[in-house]
DNA sequence: GACGCGCATTGATGTATATCAAATTTCACA
DNA sequence: TGTGAAATTTGATATACATCAATGCGCGTC
């Protein structure tokens, strides 16, 4: 489905965009569309030579890899308003599979055409580098998790990560996907992940009705995630 | 110390650089410099405001974080001919530690200067933007490395990844970098380095002098690499 | 060539997390 | 509102890897 006037509002929200004209951003949204997905849909495959890429208007995207014997791995989710795959363009090919996990709806932007605009538009491209540059450091950060710190703590910090800013004391948090996700992003299994949380709830620190979790002692778990194991 | 002519021949073998026109890279060598280092000596440390990126001259760099309690995790290693740090100036500070390992010489550029650069050259852009997916691409297949396969399959992958090209069978390779290093790079401890090379020994897939290894048989190391630990 | 200091190896043991299995809950959909 | 499949939880067990400890080796330095 092609692009409307009325997308283009929310296109102008991410600040990739941000430097582009009127028409420049016209000449975009005419070479884009909208992509309505069903849970579970595949957007691309890993090695997919790479034409597209996206904003997550609606929905939930996770891009992850798949292990020779099936395994999955989460590397990052995509919510409203979040671009993915922007950095495929100058390698070609998609690094990893992208795929919705419950309804949702993207708008895919031609990389030809971004690419052509880059090249009349030395702003963009500083755009798209830092953008491209804050991917590298979230990745940097992802192994110094992965590596440096322990499941429990991992698991800390992404309930920490969930609280909106400026809030001081005990607040309640949403867990905006299946605790299966957010195990396989976290890198541990669902089972320890079901125990961790165990844990947390017996030392006091949280509690938890489905996925509304209350975090009782934040200070505890600021600790936890900090300091040790 | 400046950079000399000397120094501009092999600046022109970095792809980075390849766009530049005679002038130009005149005056982003004429902002650069030469930085000679023992082994062990700090280039620069997480946190700190970016000024420079390197392209390494002779010798190694280990790029790593440390954590609460010290532990160090190498992130990457660079050694000669090899750039880093090229995607710290977008952010403005390094996001990670650097330093030498052995008595190295790093050329350092100016971020400044090669962002003014930049902005007269799109095509430089593009090198830049080529160069920095291709890091985000390996970032990501090392969380894939680190998250699904285990440290048997990480340390197999590192030594067929020391294989030159076309070799058929049975080649020695060197160990580039202290053992201890090499752990840390493939997220190990040292003594599980050692136990799982002594393991691959018993097994009859390599044999080893040091820090010279014969791979006696490549088909079983890939293997072990792919399919499973 | 002897000394000293990291690095590397090997052994004994501990532990976090995975795996296998089963019960229970949740939730989408009819 | 009921039904079934998927997600979650909990338990029992296994295991890869870390940790602690001691010895041995290699290498640069004097």
């Amino acid at each position: 489905m092609a692009l409307t006037q009325q997308h283009i509002d929310q296109i102008r929200q991410c600040p990739l965009f941000a430097p582009l004209t009127e028409p420049e951003l016209n000449q975009i949204v005419s070479h884009g569309h909208v992509v309505e997905l069903n849970a579970g849909q595949t957007i691309f495959s890993q090695g997919e030579s790479c034409q597209q890429f996206y904003l997550v208007q609606r929905g939930m995207i996770k891009l992850y890899r798949v292990s020779a014997d099936g395994t999955e791995k989460i590397m990052d989710l995509a919510g409203t308003n979040q671009l993915f795959a922007e950095a495929a363009m100058f390698a070609g090919i998609y690094p990893l599979h992208a795929a919705a996990i419950e309804p949702s709806t993207v708008l895919a932007f031609d990389c030809k055409n971004f690419m052509a605009q880059m090249r009349n538009n030395v702003e963009l491209c500083f755009r798209l580098m830092a953008n491209i540059s804050q991917c590298l450091h979230g990745l940097i950060n992802e192994i110094d998790r992965l590596t440096l710190h322990s499941g429990t703590q991992r698991l800390a910090e992404y309930l920490l990560e969930q609280v909106p800013e400026g809030v001081m004391q005990s607040p309640y948090i949403r867990l905006l996907v299946p605790k299966l996700v957010i195990a396989s992003r976290l890198g541990i299994q669902p089972e320890t992940f079901s125990r961790i949380m165990a844990r947390l709830r017996s030392d006091g620190m949280i509690e938890t009705h489905n996925d509304t979790i209350l975090l009782k002692d934040l200070d505890a778990l600021r600790c936890l995630a900090a300091c040790h194991g």
